[in-house]
DNA sequence: AGTGTATCCTGCAGGC
DNA sequence: TGCCTGCAGGATACAC
């Protein structure tokens, strides 16, 4: 579910809530979202103030006052719900994982239904360690078309494959490495390092446009996606390929086509983005 | 080393 | 109505 653009748009939504709150108690309600000792986990936050909320790729980042960084990852259906007080019948979140109680009495809630989503505690060096290992930020102003290319070069994996791998570029998922792709000219299936100089920069510039468009709309809201005020995001009108297999592409009017690889849909235009050649 | 596949989990839509 | 199948925005342990 939640890719840059819908990270980015719950960060800046949960900044005004929560900065400044302090963590009296931590509920954990389902352990399995937590990736280390819930005891540790709690000992890592509690009696912490939120001092900043940021992103790093696909990951919301809770930075808290001696030297602890709360990473929260949403999976495919996960949500960070911040309520004045302890929300009861209709608007109470339906699948709470882990619930962080403020002095203040307010509260923010990690609701995630299917459980995919993973909420850990480091230390700014821990999650420095972490960080590294992952691709660079695609929105960021030093990365460049070229950058993009000669990582590209490196991979015999399908372009939407490599767009995918968080160690080789963060915060793209399945939505934006379909769309960009398609805006790019490339098939999904392309080898990554066929992919030509000049191919790169059109990724590159439309992997941009897609997210920043992306991130000015709210992002995307298919079914489960909420930001944190539990809105929709707007840009799921915008999409030109993805979810919208048999339908008329809108450039050239063919059917989009739906295949399966790595058990993901990828969609493309038949025409637009040529077959790879062998 | 680098890639593809199966799997974790719940809910919903569509076919019969 | 109810049962079944397939599908979903992610990440990763494993097999090759």
């Amino acid at each position: 579910m939640p890719e840059l653009p819908e990270a980015e748009t719950i960060v800046r939504g949960l900044r005004t809530a929560v900065l400044g709150e302090v963590i009296r108690r931590v509920d954990v309600l389902h352990q399995d979202i937590l990736r280390q000792p819930k005891a540790e986990f709690v000992r890592g936050v509690k009696g912490r103030r939120i001092d900043g909320v940021g992103r790093r790729g696909k990951n919301v980042l809770i930075r808290l006052d001696r030297d602890r960084v709360i990473a929260v990852n949403l999976g495919m259906t996960g949500r960070l719900l911040p309520f004045p007080t302890l929300p009861r019948g209709d608007g109470r979140p339906r699948h709470p994982a882990v619930r962080f109680r403020f002095e203040s009495g307010a509260l923010l809630i990690f609701d995630d239904t299917r459980r995919f989503g993973t909420v850990e505690v480091f230390t700014e060096h821990e999650w420095q360690g972490r960080s590294a290992s992952m691709g660079p930020e695609p929105l960021d102003r030093e990365y460049r078309a070229r950058d993009l290319f000669e990582a590209l070069q490196r991979s015999r994996a399908p372009a939407r494959s490599w767009l995918l791998d968080q160690k080789k570029i963060a915060g793209v998922g399945n939505i934006y490495a379909n769309e960009a792709l398609y805006l790019a000219g490339v098939h999904p299936q392309r080898e990554a390092r066929q992919v030509s100089h000049r191919e790169s920069v059109a990724l590159h510039r439309s992997l941009r446009r897609v997210l920043r468009d992306a991130i000015r709309a709210g992002g995307t809201t298919i079914r489960d996606y909420r930001n944190a005020e539990g809105g929709r995001g707007e840009y799921a009108r915008q999409l030109h390929v993805y979810g919208r297999d048999g339908e008329p592409c809108l450039k050239c009017r063919s059917h989009i086509c739906r295949i399966v690889f790595a058990n993901r849909s990828a969609f493309y235009c038949p025409t637009c983005q040529p077959v790879p050649t062998q």
